[in-house]
DNA sequence: TTAAGTTTGTGCCCTTTGTTACTGTGGATT
DNA sequence: AATCCACAGTAACAAAGGGCACAAACTTAA
């Protein structure tokens, strides 16, 4: 744990933070597909994720669910934090997308730390901005993309994440992701498939050239 | 201007901090309509509001507009936080809505206060909290609901920030506002006129009862 | 092998939203 | 009064996306 701490965080904690995150975090490896946060849920602990990609998700109350963005190596959730600190109930889940090891922080410690070292707050901080950057990007999405466009945009990210260039996975379960139907979706991979942008198969898509 | 700020900032700012803001930040009083950051700014400071209420907004590269949140009494704006921070350009833009009278703080000065004021630390952390659920509302809003319910919930916003049962806006504003077309708006309206939800006149619209 | 379930392809139609174009109205200007 | 202009109402049409139904292809289990 101790060579994976260090690969991923040596240039934002100082040495102390380092042993400190040795002590008192639980190192956890999680397989893909497995929920590891979910709405509703209290937090008591927020994750640093040392490899592997996380993917974070909205739902609202008839359960229709939409993808706000994946977090990946080095990364920890903002969102899990804010519940932490504000002692709320979580707003999103989490569902590792690949395998991950995650390291378990306990959010006394991350409280404490934050006055103890400045590495750490430095690296909240930043956290924070980017999950409000990579929000607006997902707000910029929705809002101002036709559904092509997102679906070619979120293709290109599943490769960049997964770091395959087999996407293996339903027309349904992408549908999930982007909020729409089955049936769009299909319709607009025959499309992409015709542009010679990729090639459909059973249970997995072969990316080309997007 | 000291009582202002203790009227707004006491419960979260110690005694030398409130001083340290005195000396060292800026009153501004703007009146409504007027854009106090724009995108592709750098900024050098960031804004404690003391009253009024800015909107704040993002656009795409077409000029496509879309606003994000209100920022009221006591707030502060994250993301130009982070853009400090991160010495990149603003991502947003924002326009007083109601006259406001904020003070603006020079973003070194900021960061000394971090490691300096526990109150200071608290306050930037929440506002980042508050954001991001401000940001996610607005993610669901334009995911899960549809243009009748945004409407509705862009009225009652507006009655609450401005205080005001008469929404002073053309049909064009409230469109752009949320990202649509002008025609599209006042379908709407007269729906919810017919509805006995409010009443349509030249350059107002009289809110009954959302 | 047969049956059952899963995944994908596709046609048809509907709803929501966006676009264009034209009309009317009230206020301001000259 | 005549003109101009910003604002709002509305009809007609277009486009994007969603829903339903069914067929075909493939997989798994009995």
């Amino acid at each position: 744990m101790r060579e994976e701490l260090l690969a991923t965080f040596n240039d934002y904690f100082e040495q102390p933070l380092i042993d400190e995150i040795l002590e008192e975090g639980k190192l956890m490896e999680v397989p893909a597909g497995e929920t590891i946060m979910d709405i509703g849920q209290y937090i008591r602990s927020i994750p640093l994720l040392l490899s592997g990609a996380i993917k974070v998700l909205r739902e609202d109350e008839e359960g229709d669910e939409l993808l706000l963005y994946y977090l990946e190596q080095g990364e920890t959730c903002s969102v899990t934090m804010a519940c932490c600190m504000g002692q709320t109930k979580s707003e999103i889940r989490a569902i590792t997308e690949t395998d991950t090891k995650i390291v378990m922080v306990p959010v006394q410690k991350m409280e404490e730390w934050m006055g103890k070292y400045r590495g750490w707050r430095n690296y909240v901080f930043e956290s924070y901005q980017n999950r409000l950057n990579e929000l607006l990007q997902t707000v910029d999405s929705i809002a101002f993309k036709n559904l092509d466009q997102r679906l070619v945009d979120y293709l290109k990210k599943k490769v960049e994440v997964t770091n395959d260039n087999q996407i293996r996975n339903t027309h349904q379960e992408i549908a999930y992701d982007l909020h729409t139907s089955r049936v769009v979706i299909s319709r607009l991979l025959k499309k992409l498939e015709k542009m010679k942008k990729l090639e459909l198969h059973r249970n997995y898509i072969q990316i080309v050239d997007l």
